[in-house]
DNA sequence: TCTCGCGCTATTGTATACATAACGTATTCA
DNA sequence: TGAATACGTTATGTATACAATAGCGCGAGA
């Protein structure tokens, strides 16, 4: 028990929540398997009433399954349960851009996606793209995403999309690492912002039904990213959400 | 405490969180008010423990917000936050639709929503269109929405419209009640009923997006619903989750 | 009279003890 | 020999006690 400072500062509750869901998503826990409260609260140091606290919200996160006689299991995804998550977030980020556009965004909301746009345009610039560039884009992207959330000015919508996003392979960057090394990754990228600059484009003229769409299709291309992911299996330790993945064999 | 067989069978969990949605629900605690764990305590008859575990759930559930010091209190909706919602509700029901329509659904799967629709038109027969009726469309009309849903056979589809339904006044039929006696209101399941009806057609031909469009504007209905029972407060009471909205005065 | 600070109170966060239910194992009976 | 039942152990669900923090009020000083 070095880290004092982290014991003082967040609440046992989301410490165990955060050391839980590391050891889920790192393959500590396997999918299936019945998390034991007691082996729970030896590993994180927390007692039981946190440990609870944090099963319960992870059960909500979509990360454990409560079993009917009690307690949680590690849920396990299939390929096609990933690929409809990350369609389905897409379909949210498809409302929320419809929304901006719908509803129209000024000038100045829409300053920071363009200085992302412009930042991302900087980092595509060198090629090929190195490996720290990617790491740059994962976290750009994210931002990007975030903000277009926040066009949408519909707390409802924010709210459903974080949620969405939260299963930690639905969300933008997903699997933008897994294949840093393919060279098909560098063109995904160049049309994954392509797909940024319309859906601002479409918001400033608002367009709608182009912005939606665009969203739309732009989530597919994490459907993309998630097949070269597993097909190229070079890469899966930069993936720890694969741990999470049903086989057939399973 | 007369109510022993139900101490008894559901978990204290459970009970309090049962209890403190109604009395959310029912006005008893007001939006923007800070929810005491004693004062629930008493309310529920349940312990500190399981009144937590139902205030996180609450909170997951979206009927709840976090304060930053501690401690929960209700949420307030504004009126747009609602219709949000249901327009929220609606896309992820378009997208359930889409994928049944895209990935086939057999003639034996369809049997239930048929039944169900058919049992709709047998209500809708009668006109004037008795309290009753009503009462008992809003049931089949849950049931259609809930077979429909399952049809996507998407389980990360069916878990998000279930927490987006989640919200009272979210719900496929949540505005239905309210203007049982407006003559309107007749016009308006007539025309609920035929989209269902297109949708199954829709599904059955295989026409995504057919399926996702009717059910998208399957939803505004419910947003005029919302409208009509807003401004027709006659029949406010059969409205709970109506203590929810804050008006501009609040 | 207003502002700053100190202290108290009340409420939440955490830990632990207890009870109950479920699951596994062993023994007995058919 | 197999199956069923009973008992024991282990886990979860619940309750309560304790600690820490935040908010509020009162008092004193400027």
């Amino acid at each position: 028990m070095a880290e004092r400072e982290v014991d003082r500062s967040v609440s046992q509750t989301v410490k165990a929540q955060l050391a839980l869901r590391d050891q889920i998503l790192s393959g500590a826990l396997r999918p299936g398997e019945r998390i034991s409260e007691l082996q729970a609260v030896e590993t994180t140091g927390a007692s039981r009433t946190p440990v609870r606290m944090a099963l319960v919200r992870l059960e909500e996160e979509g990360l454990l399954e409560a079993i009917p006689s009690g307690g949680f299991m590690v849920k396990a995804f299939s390929e096609r349960d990933i690929s409809d998550s990350i369609e389905l977030r897409g379909t949210l980020e498809g409302l929320a851009a419809r929304f901006a556009a719908e509803r129209g965004v000024s000038a100045r909301e829409l300053e920071p996606l363009k200085e992302c746009l412009a930042a991302i345009d900087e980092l595509l610039r060198q090629v090929p793209i190195s490996v720290d560039a990617f790491s740059s884009y994962v976290t750009l992207n994210a931002r990007f995403h975030a903000l277009l959330t926040e066009l949408s000015r519909s707390p409802p919508v924010i709210r459903q999309i974080d949620r969405a996003s939260a299963l930690p392979f639905a969300s933008p960057s997903a699997f933008v690492m897994a294949q840093s090394a393919l060279t098909e990754a560098q063109q995904i990228l160049i049309i994954a912002q392509e797909h940024h600059r319309v859906v601002i484009d479409a918001i400033e003229n608002r367009e709608g039904a182009r912005a939606e769409a665009i969203m739309r299709e732009h989530a597919r291309l994490a459907v993309r990213n998630l097949r070269l992911a597993l097909r190229n299996r070079t890469h899966l330790d930069l993936l720890p959400a694969l741990a999470l993945i049903k086989t057939a064999t399973d």
